[in-house]
DNA sequence: AATGAATGAGCGTTCATTCAT
DNA sequence: CATGAATGAACGCTCATTCAT
């Protein structure tokens, strides 16, 4: 809702713009200087002085906005986790393409979210941080995986009630499909142990995943 | 040679217990107490005090047996991955159960050393530092994960060339396994999200965490 | 701009003096709390404690105005050097002093300065520190030794080509008339021996020092 | 002088090594380690667990011989002084030289004794430490200064008294032949500062201060 | 006498946080 | 609200010295 024009009459030119761009334009600005270092070094090895250079505020600013460096790394997360893990949504349109074919794209979806660097260095952040910051565990399962998991649960309840699928639990299956799809490449990658990411051994894995996923599920013949 | 037992009446009991031990006594000290410590707050949090008072030793004894906290970390991690990470031997000897037997029991062996504290701690250690320390990924993979791999994808062989099973890339298959077991409880418990981990949920899981392997691996009818 | 003084009567004391002093309030107190310390025991015994103590500002102070140790030592030493050592100008002004008169007044001078103690600590500093901190010898030379120098060996060249003296090589007499000046009692209170150095001896010493150049250096008959 | 054979029938064998090996072979082997990092580093710098280290002993060893690290170091430079320091014999022996000459070649023996490295060492250390141990300065006078110095103003006194030369204050007269001395190359590497060392350019040096040192004290026309 | 592990005070430095302006 | 200087506790680490063996 737009204030009438009068009653900002008093506010700062600065005010009026973090109005206009729909979020204050400092607290933005910190938001990116903590995304840079955080990203990159986790919470403990990130310093606020760095951020505050980051994002070009002084660090006064930083307390300011964000009640410290825990409220901050909290507000950071929040917004990557929200923001930068995209929803799946291979399955959500309807389409005529095989049960094999829609499983393939989504596995694919999942295997190119879960080995791009924001989702590993997210991943890596939440493993390290849970036992310092319970809450983050919340945030992430419920915008990087609920979200995801839910999708393809309910594609495959509609499969299983349309026979196509033999898929008792649901949901199950859809943690099941998650995980397979996290051999050789993602969890490599997440012990950065040198792995083949080429497109080629990407597909490969892709065929071999959702074959294994077809045979748990396959309805019966 | 073994001194005769008398020859060491003149001995304090420390330098009997070092002999005994076999390891030098305050090293020993040294990485209980750093155990303690990495364990509960990881690498960066620690710090060289606390592990020293933990150890029961002065802080500069901590440097007269090691180059610094990087070097203490690292032998800490080596030892735990290789004393704590027990090889999974349930498919080890030959017995006269069924495949799906066998399997069940394995994966009952895997879940339960993947929800172990130990596992946990050392997983979430690893993954937060394994950008510090990238040897760390090569001990725990060669100690945590390959020593299991390999006896799996030795015993899926086995069963693939006398038909029990069909599994033209065993090591795939085997990592597969792997990843299906963390699905519902391993996960979240890393994520350390409440989860129902009693003995009846962990075996339901084991149920259908062997059905789901079997199926894809079944020999062809 | 002066701003008229009643504007400042909102000021505090400390902007006030900032203002008047034209230097940063806090760098200036750090330099003093340095000087006290390293020209007291030298930059190995100094502790940045002790330094921050003297100075009456806590120890991360001194990193907000210094890159670490060496770099305030650094600072300390050039601002000595270039305000403490000052430029002997007994030669400078045009007088009608005869020449003998003039380099017994300089000789005095010189032998004045080398005696006075801030002399004397920071040579004994620039000895100690020069191996670790190459540069300071520059600083030294350049505003401690050339100026001198120079002042003097311009001046002894004027006398040369008058004819008044016969210094063909007037920058190597000018650096010999600074090592006479040392017999005696310069060089003897850099090893803190104990010396005369009263006045009286003092006298003696340039009316030696004086005639020995005098001798070296009067014109050929 | 030799103790009668029978007065050390009560020493140990060791006592009896040290006195035949004119010095405890241990003490010796510290000393040589104290040298090599007490001239490398000096005082404040060098360590004992460095100095153990090259000695070849335990740092144990260290305090059994010495008091601790200042009496270790007294003994140092104590040894150095008495040993390194050669005395300049270059006027020592009667000969048929003339005075020029044979104070060219006394000019000649100090100006190499002085920009040896060793001596720039002991001089660089004696300067750093004498404020902390005051009785480094009488030794290095007694063994580096004096012996020099009188040899020195003893021969100048006989040329004085047999008209050779002019010296009223032989001392005084030697003292200022080794300030000259200093001119040019001694004084410059004493700060490290880049100079011309070469053959030629000493021989120069030698030259010019001989003249120099001769025009003060040529006997009167 | 020789050892070397153990000690603990002290070092230089960092950093989250505060607060006067 | 923005600033950035100031703070001081805590860090990893060094080292002269001690002492049980």
């Amino acid at each position: 809702m737009i204030k009438p024009i009068d009653a900002r009459s008093h506010l700062s030119p600065q005010k009026i713009q973090a109005i206009t761009c729909q979020m204050n334009n400092k607290k933005e600005q910190i938001l990116r200087g903590a995304e840079k270092v955080f990203l990159a070094v986790g919470y403990e090895r990130a310093s606020m002085s760095q951020i505050a250079r980051e994002a070009g505020v002084s660090k006064g600013t930083l307390y300011n906005h964000f009640d410290g460096k825990a409220s901050l790394f909290s507000a950071f997360f929040e917004e990557q986790t929200t923001t930068k893990l995209a929803t799946i949504d291979a399955l959500a349109k309807e389409n005529n393409k095989s049960i094999q074919e829609n499983i393939s794209q989504f596995v694919a979806a999942i295997i190119h979210l879960m080995i791009s660097p924001i989702s590993q260095a997210l991943y890596r952040i939440l493993i390290s941080e849970v036992t310092q910051f319970p809450n983050l565990a919340d945030t992430f399962w419920r915008y990087g995986y609920t979200r995801t998991l839910n999708t393809l649960s309910e594609w495959l309840s509609k499969k299983h009630h349309n026979g196509d699928l033999f898929v008792p639990d649901p949901s199950f299956a859809a943690e099941q499909l998650l995980m397979l799809c996290q051999a050789r490449i993602v969890h490599r990658k997440r012990f950065m142990l040198p792995v083949d990411d080429s497109q080629k051994a990407i597909n490969q894995l892709i065929s071999l995943t959702t074959d294994a996923f077809m045979k748990i599920y396959a309805p019966h013949p």
